[in-house]
DNA sequence: TGTACATCAGTGAACGCGCGTTCACTGATGTAC
DNA sequence: TGTACATCAGTGAACGCGCGTTCACTGATGTAC
């Protein structure tokens, strides 16, 4: 049988990043010591070195496995939506992104805080970051090509209208100047209020900050599609 | 004369600092250390000791520092306009706050970003953070006062009413539901376009960041003060 | 089905490194009379 | 103004620690015939 050596080795292998994930949330992820990793599966540290070619590569593995889990898991959040239910979609996206950032505070903080300063993130990140970014975008585009028009308006300068015009080509969304500036600006205040509860700066702001997330949510949602 | 042994003091304090902050920038707070700032003071790495009673001391230090400068630049661009210039206040803050965080890139993480795991912030850190908050909620406090309407509205759930009547008492100010809605969420957008922008997550978005910064920043004075 | 060989997980010792912190000390700078 | 004493910055050796990574090795598991 050539399953059970592999099947052992994936075990092995999901028990390293388990107890690197550990680590990273107690401790930080400069601080992630393969031989502590070892020491709790009582092996030899340079055991380790079988599964994981250095460090460095076992936090890029971490890095990539936490985006892949966030866009999943907005992923799904999007599909159980309608496609037409615009309002719907950007709301469950919202609350999917600040749940599950609370219950991976270490890997939320290892892709959306500070950078660990000399790492290098190596290409095969690239994708896996976008997965949930792709998200949003679709969710813009898709506003945009049915009409809503934000109730919002945005400034009109040759130098903003020029800003945008390079943002519709990078993120490929032919939406209007208006439209792009609420989706960014909401988005930017999602992730800013996640921030914000997650890294302790509002403490004691809110008696239960998941209501205000959710009043938020609901205000930007109205505000980006344009229903009052 | 007393002064001397103070000053050549108050000097190598400062270079400590100095490096340490330094050290932040390139390496990260976790990997701070102790005996290279003294090697590069050519010192013996116990003299640290003499000016710092540990590692964690140090760090407390960098914090506290970074706290007062944000909260010095933010105060200092919000007393440059008229007391009633609401719109005029709240686009200087938000400029000197992305300006002062590009700038003291390494500060501004060490604030904002990730935690230090098993680091506790001491209560002296609790004053200097309060400094840049004050700023945005005598904003808040005196738009609410001077009869602003954003142009938004709060959802109105019973929940929401209850949660925002706690927020009133928390920062102290007596604002209806949509302006305290308003201002959090602008006060949010505007810190998560700057993680954004400093963290890389946006690289590939725009052409030149503040050029939208400066859009976003625009769009939500004039929504929370409500003009359009 | 049995045997010979290749693969591969895991070992344990070693290399070379850097770290925070303590301690007893020296010698220069400041203070009190 | 000069002297005796106290303060304090800085030294250098030491303690005890943990780290990433390499290397030659053993022995079990899998593969090919």
């Amino acid at each position: 049988m050539t399953g059970k050596r592999a099947a052992v080795r994936a075990d092995t292998t999901a028990a390293i990043i388990r107890l690197a994930r550990r680590q990273v949330e107690t401790r930080g992820a400069a601080n992630l010591s393969l031989r502590e990793i070892a020491r709790d599966l009582d092996m030899a540290s340079s055991a380790i070195y079988r599964y994981f070619e250095s460090r460095d590569q076992l936090l890029t593995v971490l890095i990539i496995d936490a985006y892949d889990r966030i866009g999943e898991a907005i992923e799904t959040a999007d599909a159980k939506r309608d496609r037409d239910d615009l309002i719907g979609r950007w709301t469950a996206i919202a609350l999917a992104l600040r749940s599950w950032a609370l219950t991976n505070r270490a890997d939320y903080g290892l892709v959306f805080g500070t950078p660990v300063p000399g790492y290098e993130a190596p290409d095969d990140t690239i994708a896996p970051a976008l997965r949930y970014t792709n998200v949003v975008v679709r969710l813009l585009a898709d506003a945009s090509s049915s009409g809503c028009t934000p109730s919002i308006e945005s400034p009109r300068t040759r130098k903003i209208a020029g800003e945008y015009r390079y943002v519709r080509r990078a993120i490929g969304v032919d939406a209007p100047d208006a439209t792009l500036l609420a989706g960014l600006s909401a988005w930017a205040a999602v992730f800013g209020a996640i921030n914000q509860e997650l890294f302790g700066h509002v403490d004691t702001v809110y008696a239960d900050p998941g209501i205000h997330f959710a009043a938020l949510v609901d205000m930007l949602g109205r505000q980006v599609m344009g229903l009052t």
